[in-house]
DNA sequence: GTCTATACTGAGATAGAC
DNA sequence: GTCTATCTCAGTATAGAC
């Protein structure tokens, strides 16, 4: 696995553009040029733009279960790994300003496109509920890790939509530190309902 | 005023449709074909489709100024006032469900076209933000409106891109009670500058 | 035979002439 | 208000390069 295959870089080139521009906006000749393939060539590879957005999807899957792997290992309490999941809105603050969280423009847009790959699109998003629901498991939420998560990636969602439209910094590390505030004041409340207003 | 100008149907249509398909999906046919009305007809209202945007713009700006005032004289408290804003989330919550944030999704993918009127776009945003922090201020919570509003904001789109992900109605309906609670601790707490963590 | 490149078709869009 | 020019794009057919 010295260098990509054409297909891997078709891959890589349609999932920035898909982010940068959007999917709809991103043409077979705007992937070309990135990719430096001829516009017919890569029908060799993908037989239509769905197919791309598909493996697109696959490798975002892919990329983001690694990523949830990887702050498993690297702290060792639930405490620790959610602030990992909080924390990666300050490592991607500059993408984040410029073109918003990939995961939530990618399902806003083919909500509204009404496309066949919304489903798979929203995965992404289970993903990151479902390993966030694990870890107020394991900080004693049982009965509201669900809601915690929902919570947990609402504000992450909302932070960056904001920090798209005002372009504004400091406005995430200020929301970071609040959700790190809150976490602590999730972990100290352990088992109780307290935290989401029931 | 009886019945709407041509212009103020062809803008109607658009803001609808915009709402709906989004910006770039929605062409000029698409919004003749709304208003019944012929493609020539159209130049002689709006020369180009950036220009229906401005005016689609500048219309949701003056609903959203009226829809401010509206809830400043329905509540005499800033903290009820509040909580009207909160409750759009549910009093919208099936086009939220369907299409998202308006103001949200259509900064996102101005912004990811680069478009030049992605600015005037996010005045929206800032009509609301500056409409919050008065209220703070009013609620006591002097040196942190600022940030009070943009978290409130940012609460709002979280609740809408996720709300529109998962088409869950129930989350939005406990989401807004977080916030209502919050809005309690918030005014509880009143001008010290507790509940920013900072 | 796998990969790549060129040329073409048809649909749908904006824009504008008449 | 019809009709047309032009552009961009997805998708196809087909032939050449390694």
């Amino acid at each position: 696995m010295a260098e990509p295959t054409t297909r891997e870089q078709i891959v890589a080139a349609a999932d920035r553009l898909f982010y940068e521009r959007g999917f709809e906006k991103t043409s077979f000749a705007d992937i070309a040029g990135e990719v430096k393939i001829s516009r017919g060539n890569f029908y060799h590879h993908f037989k239509s733009k769905d197919e791309i957005l598909s493996a697109v999807i696959e490798v975002r899957a892919s990329k983001t279960e690694a990523m949830l792997e990887k702050w498993e290992k690297q702290r060792d309490t639930p405490g620790g790994q959610l602030r990992c999941f909080a924390e990666m809105l300050i490592r991607n603050r500059n993408d984040i300003q410029a073109f918003g969280c990939p995961v939530g423009a990618l399902c806003a847009e083919l909500s509204k496109l009404d496309h066949p790959a919304q489903a798979d699109a929203g995965m992404i998003f289970t993903l990151f509920r479902q390993w966030l629901r694990q870890r107020f498991v394991e900080l004693g939420a049982v009965e509201d890790a669900d809601s915690l998560a929902m919570h947990l990636l609402a504000r992450s969602q909302g932070i960056a939509s904001l920090a798209n439209a005002f372009r504004d910094e400091k406005f995430i590390r200020h929301e970071v530190r609040l959700i790190e505030a809150w976490l602590d004041e999730v972990r100290s409340r352990g088992a109780t309902k307290a935290g989401t207003g029931e």
